[in-house]
DNA sequence: ACCCGCATGTAAGTCGTTACATGATTCT
DNA sequence: AGAATCATGTAACGACTTACATGCGGGT
């Protein structure tokens, strides 16, 4: 089984969804940690029935074009409960800013700077949002929440990643942005007393 | 040029490498946030030549094979210069960890906790590992810090990367790991009292 | 008439991993 | 004699992206 194929099973056990409803899911980012195109959740879904881990009904709309609802099965449910425990295999992180970053000593300062200044709102902004979610779901699941069972504890959980995550983003972006911008200063003063 | 390329191209603009050097360097996490292998690394340096970013040298070595030693070309600097300062193309987050939070709900919590507690412990290290650089760097490269034109400065700012990612996240295990904790006591206690 | 949203698929291509393959020298 | 390191490649496969393909119904 592929890790996508237990993202599309942690929806699957939330509610049952269509594989419209599930692209739809992983485009808006599931759990903020994973996503996929319709192109791949179609075929992994006929894998998963093929597997016995889901099963589908075809349910016909009115002014709307018929779908398949898939449902999760016990032996879905068994094997996603067994993989969340389970150690993830590591992957290498990749991070094409970082890498940029490697390269830097290289670069024009000016627009160095921008770079991170740029990149740094986008992250503050990531987290803009993710706190104004954070800030409703404290509000409306107050209850959920004192419990582990709950699918909106673990939604909240991963919420609570994203935030961390983007925080510290935006923390290192500023900071280099801070240190080009202040050790350029450092650098003209250098040139003009001629050393 | 694939990003792969410039990260080859990072590395040679600060030596001269073979194949083999290369496939250490990004086995060690160039920059820490980038890796590939060998069957990556032969064909894209053979691309590379092609496009005219760099060349080779053939050295002979006694008590060794020969091999094949990279230069950056003026072009090659060129490309790399450019491409650092432009905006990196947004790629989905993939954090298998963090996806199988989104279903922690289903889970053993008992095990749930030994999970996150390792996961925990295994970020701890690799900041202490991270750590032990920075002292080591900020010791050795104190002059060369004070400037953004420095590789050194360059290789300092992804260790700082490096650096804050790891502590968020081990920070957010443990937060993971102790709310499992607390909140499973709460549930032990609301089960005695019948609730 | 044309575009948008709903709905489901397939095909081609890229990026990356694992495995296959070879050969020299040095250490145990 | 066998394992470990240096050194360079290719092949097969899996995961993911982009593009191709089709069809209905509703709104402008």
């Amino acid at each position: 089984m592929t890790t996508l194929g237990y993202a599309i099973l942690g929806l699957l056990s939330r509610e049952d969804l269509s594989g419209y409803d599930l692209t739809q899911r992983m485009a808006g980012r599931v759990g903020y940690f994973w996503s996929a195109r319709h192109s791949q959740i179609y075929p992994e879904l006929a894998r998963l029935e093929d597997g016995g881990y889901v099963t589908h009904s075809v349910v016909e709309q009115k002014e709307r074009p018929d779908k398949k609802v898939y449902e999760i099965t016990a032996e879905g449910l068994d094997a996603l409960k067994g993989w969340t425990i389970e150690p993830p295999k590591p992957r290498p992180t990749r991070d094409e800013l970082t890498l940029k970053t490697y390269s830097v000593w290289l670069a024009d300062k000016e627009k160095a700077v921008r770079l991170f200044r740029e990149e740094e709102l986008k992250h503050e902004e990531q987290l803009a949002h993710y706190e104004k979610l954070r800030g409703r779901m404290e509000g409306e699941w107050r209850e959920d929440l004192t419990s582990t069972n709950s699918p909106e504890f673990a939604s909240y959980a991963t919420l609570r990643r994203g935030i961390s995550y983007e925080r510290e983003y935006a923390e290192w972006c500023r900071w280099m942005a801070d240190s080009i911008e202040s050790r350029r200063s450092t650098e003209r003063r250098k040139r003009q007393n001629g050393e």
